[in-house]
DNA sequence: AGACAAACGCGAAGATAATTGCTTTAAAGC
DNA sequence: GCTTTAAAGCAATTATCTTCGCGTTTGTCT
């Protein structure tokens, strides 16, 4: 399933994956998708959503740098190859519950690599403020420009992140 | 044409606003929107960059600050009435010609705000910076939680950015 | 092994969207 | 005022997606 819909998106437009298609592709029935995703919106967010779970765990490195700079990396690299299609189509489904609840999960895991950090007295950034400085940057290159996530860029995003603590707090 | 989609994006999800409906709506007939805009993407985010230029034209107030902070909220009050919906709606069609240009004028714009505030002996972000730093936030909240984008927020995201620059030049 | 539940396969029917050739209206230039 | 050109209307055709009832497989529990 993964698969099918991977290698679609890897050499046709967003619009041009549906779930007729992907089903061919699978060899299963399209009614199986329909009633197991709804959509196509619902199964490419699922697949994201597994592909970090597997990806991108949260790091547990020992410092607050190191642990985001493993985890922007490893996010980059886990949706770098999908390219912006995968993101634009995650976004579609973004405000259903499913895609909530994931996106919950991995917010939590994130607040207590932040809290783990807080507890060895490092200044911290806010979770919203993680979210906004690398994550929310590196989905809108890819959704507007095209721009892969890489790791440079990545690494740079959390140096923005505590240069701004630490002048700040 | 614009009031039809926006008056449906108000009480329809964004897959049930087809070429179609938009049409009748707006009185006209659907081989003129098909053959105009080839699908209702290209149709949205034509319209976003619209609304954009309306009513988000790049300031000039004669500080950094004032330019940032008048140039945030007026995007994020352009966009915010249209909810996720239409950004999602505008990603759809991002990478293609036309919302390339749009949104390449738009930067262009506003590089030509920071030179003028280098030009003052400012210390300035990059372009880059200030799209990751304010606008990506922006669109991030709409599309993943949902988040109206409001001025005391882009308020809060020009001070970071700020923050950030005083420090690290 | 047998019984049950859950998921999947199948193909057809129904609904919607997308395309097309042609006609008609509207506008622009002369 | 007339000609030319571009855009919009129109309706039928085609393509595609989406749903549904029903039979079959698969896996689990006893």
């Amino acid at each position: 399933m993964q698969a099918a819909v991977v290698e679609l998106l890897a050499d046709h437009q967003l619009e041009e994956v549906t779930i007729p298609r992907v089903a061919e592709r699978a060899g299963v029935h399209q009614a199986t998708l329909y009633r197991r995703w709804g959509n196509i919106a619902g199964l490419v967010d699922d697949i994201v959503a597994e592909r970090l779970g597997e990806l991108a765990p949260i790091p547990d490195t020992g410092t607050l740098r190191g642990d985001l700079e493993l985890a922007a990396v490893r996010f980059a690299e886990a949706i770098a190859p999908l390219g912006a299609i995968m993101i634009r189509a995650a976004a579609l489904a973004a405000p259903d519950a499913d895609s909530a609840v994931s996106f919950k999960t991995r917010a939590t895991q994130l607040q207590a690599m932040l809290d783990r950090a807080a507890a060895r007295g490092e200044k911290t950034p806010t979770l919203t403020e993680l979210l906004e400085s690398i994550t929310a940057p590196l989905y809108f290159q890819e959704l507007f420009f095209g721009r892969p996530a890489d790791a440079e860029h990545a690494r740079e995003l959390v140096d923005r992140l505590l240069i701004y603590v630490e002048a700040s707090r």
